[in-house]
DNA sequence: AAAACTGATCAAAGCGCTTTGGAAAACCAC
DNA sequence: GTGGTTTTCCAAAGCGCTTTGATCAGTTTT
């Protein structure tokens, strides 16, 4: 059933049963009645293809999501998704996924912005310099970053943590714990997050006048096999660090398992401080928690994303909009003083 | 630029230059190329709500994930979409996801499904009665089912995993190493699979003539936190069971952490099987695995599940199609001989 | 009672594409 | 050069909706 046979059977005009169920003022309370009812009981959706082609809004927004090497989704993708997508779906917007190999991404937003099959995009994992951003510039598509890059940050909107700032603060703590030799598992230093937190953890560092030991700093996929293999390295050294500072949950888990496997433990032989994104199913909580942690929920992150872009798109003309958050140093079973020697 | 404009500029037909761009041979092989060039060089993209309009083809699949109470996605997804949405990709369709509260599930595959914006849905997570099932059969939309219902298992689209026979091996293994206290910390067990799963544990406890002890059985949802807690209650136990079956890498995850911090060892002290779903950021590979494992690769299970989708679409007139997985039974470190008492 | 206004409805054009049913041009054989 | 085929292109209708501008009754104003 379409809207003309709705409005046959009414014996209205198309225009009529459009605007009733569209909510439009012009339309009398009586019929819209009758017409959401025979919408209701004749089981009539109107056609989102018809719809968006007419008013050149498409209801949706895109994400485009790279696979890398090894075709594999970022875990924290899930939780940030779940987040935007609850508000898209609130708002009676889509969710328009592409996985797309690594590298194409540019061409991939470009296609997507173009066809007119989304409102919007959101650009997630920006790298140190991010050719989409200049890509969707030009398109003049709105578009909401999930980070930053080192490009000019005034021109595009943005939501970011202050990675910097948490990852001196952890670092910071450590050093304040009596910590010397402070480890530094992080993501792929590309992205420009990862590159933020490695300046945190350096500054802070500096500042306590220790020198930095590339030897200590892993850089990689962050996932669990990674923070196991990268622990497994620092423990087969003379003296291993005493304190470990690591880019997500994941990794973490798996340097726990190193240490553990060693017969040694968190928190007392090794100092364990984790970046937690709470992602939702690696939840970081309890009484005490696992871990001591610099804490940003990427969920919410998600959800502000989604927020900000519907906005933007309402209102094309806004200025570019940003937001930094501040992560929380939460205390956990993770970290102690270091065994004096 | 449109259609019309490109056209009046090549002093061609709209008709011609659709045609050429997609690609069919009415149109001179002189011309078609003359026609891309242009599009290129105009940097002309068809617009797909348009063409979808115009040809009753969404060129897009849907899903729908529900979250939890907690509005937590199940991390288990992102493998499963990252997989499928390689295939969406490469044929050019596109994911439209949905993220509904739980319990709307049905009425939003039903709005889904009608409004036109799809051209098939997946069912991710069925239940043991699924609802949605006969929905999306009244509706007469394409979909397939990743996992099966106890419904009439012939009328529609599936891909599963041979859960009973999975558990049953797992179980038998144990058996076979001598333990005869064997715990289950399982999923929700309205899910489909869930309940398969514990049929495959109780039938080879059955044949085994031990008795099923409920004191033993968890459910709940498969996170890391479910299987530390349900770990730690049955280590409390006077008699703690000497092999646990898990239902995922997440739990296990969190079983080890219990069994380390109670200063017991993994594969000595207590046996773990789990079921590996082969997550990328979890994944239980190595010389020798850390667990040992009844395997199945979820991903692998987007892929195919989106494949039989695309058939269907072009295909549908075609009969229901079927395909049972089994599992591989893969030997880690987590298991061994009971301790004897 | 004519004029002005208001509220409820409608006809028709348009969104940008595909596709049907020709028509025109080019080619072929005899 | 006539009739028949092919090849190449086109005009126009249609996909299902929204929206502009107009109509028409009913109400109020002068």
């Amino acid at each position: 059933m379409n809207l003309k046979e709705l409005s046959d059977f009414l014996k209205l005009s198309p225009t009529t049963v459009s605007r009733a169920i569209n909510g439009y003022p012009e339309v009398s309370e009586a019929t819209r009645k009758r017409v959401v009812e025979a919408a209701e009981a004749n089981n009539y959706h109107p056609s989102h293809l018809a719809s968006g082609l007419a008013k050149g809004k498409a209801m949706a927004i895109g994400h485009v999501i790279p696979l890398s090497k090894h075709m594999v989704m970022n875990p924290h993708f899930s939780d940030f998704i779940s987040g935007a997508g609850d508000v898209y779906c609130k708002a009676g917007y889509d969710m328009l996924i592409r996985v797309v190999a690594e590298g194409e991404e540019e061409s991939v937003y470009k296609k997507l912005a173009k066809d007119g099959r989304v409102d919007g995009v959101i650009v997630h994992g920006p790298s140190n310099y991010d050719a989409r951003i200049e890509a969707l510039q030009d398109i003049g598509i709105p578009f909401v970053v999930h980070g930053r890059t080192n490009q000019d940050e005034s021109t595009y909107n943005w939501v970011d943590v202050n990675n910097v700032r948490a990852f001196k603060r952890a670092t910071n703590y450590l050093l304040d714990l009596g910590h010397r030799d402070i480890a530094f598992i992080n993501g792929f230093e590309f992205m420009n997050f990862a590159m933020r937190r490695r300046s945190g953890y350096e500054e802070a560092l500096h500042e306590a006048s220790i020198e930095i030991n590339p030897e200590i700093m892993f850089t990689g996929e962050m996932t669990e096999p990674q923070g196991y293999e990268s622990m497994k390295q620092l423990l087969k050294r003379a003296k291993p660090p005493t304190a470990i500072l690591l880019s997500s949950i994941l990794p973490s888990m798996g340097a726990m398992r190193a240490v553990q496997e060693a017969g040694l433990t968190v928190g007392k032989d090794v100092s364990i401080v984790t970046f937690d994104d709470q992602l939702s199913f690696l939840q970081n909580s309890g009484d005490i928690p696992m871990f001591t942690s610099v804490r940003s929920s990427i969920r919410d992150a998600g959800v502000r994303v989604a927020e900000i872009l519907l906005d933007q798109i309402n209102q094309p003309k806004a200025d570019p909009y940003h937001e930094l958050w501040e992560a929380e140093l939460v205390l956990g079973k993770s970290t102690g003083r270091p065994v004096s020697v």
